[in-house]
DNA sequence: TTGTTCGTACGAAAAAATTCCTACCTTGGG
DNA sequence: CCCAAGGTAGGAATTTTTTCGTACGAACAA
């Protein structure tokens, strides 16, 4: 069955994509391809292309022909994106409670000083609004 | 191919049992397919068990077969998992700042006053240490 | 005993996501 | 003009994930 619905869904590799193009803003798939493959995993040039091509069909991606180096533009907000796949993440996996994710997250031991450090400043301007 | 490493990879509908498991313990799969039934989706008893066999394989889960309904226990620790997938997240979407997705986090209408306040005496605590 | 219910095993279909092959067009250099 | 390089389009093959049909055994009630 198709997915029919509106909603913002893109695959991992979907995902991939669209970072190099918030990065780095409008791109050919050249370019991205490069990217992918310098940064991420190795991947053929038509693999890309037909990936991008499906995510303008999905409306995640529009484009511009007008040259024969069709130019790919972002059609969904990183933030807006991001946010989304969040909160989602949330929902599954902590029950929607972000209290809980914060706990996990700075109980790891990746989360260094400086990130603690910055979190406090955060809450604390937070606190101001 | 077949995925040969060890790594802690459960796709989307695994995780969902392992939900269900993490959150009443070891169980058979009639009670693990009702608990989905119930909070998720129609789904049947088949393909629940299908996928909880090919958690055995994985090794996600193991399971007690000394009675004919077999147990089904998980064999990954819930925080660990969790904990392992967070990261990849973090790692992925936000390269690796926890502070960023926290500023998201809180960026969301979602984050109630009450989870705010969590967070806010987590940090205090955490200070301490 | 017999049939209904509930369990497992397993192959295979279906769906989703990803990758790549092939054909063909355009451009630019020699 | 001709060829090589590099572009798009699109079908199809693969891989991964998910779902389900069918077979068959055990348990239990009538």
């Amino acid at each position: 069955m198709k997915q029919e619905n509106s909603a913002i869904e893109p695959t991992r590799s979907e995902l991939e994509i669209l970072q190099v193009l918030w990065e780095y803003g409008p791109s050919t798939v050249r370019f991205v391809n490069d990217r992918l493959n310098e940064e991420k995993r190795a991947v053929q040039y038509t693999s890309t292309l037909k990936l991008m091509q499906i995510m303008v069909e999905k409306e995640l991606l529009t484009r511009d022909e007008s040259q024969m180096k069709h130019i790919y533009i972002p059609a969904v907000g990183e933030q807006q994106t991001k946010g989304v796949l969040l909160d989602r993440f949330v929902e599954t996996m902590y029950k929607g409670s972000a209290s809980s994710l914060m706990m996990q997250l700075l109980g790891n031991r990746k989360t260094s000083k400086k990130e603690l450090e910055a979190i406090r400043e955060m809450l604390k301007h937070l606190n101001k609004k």
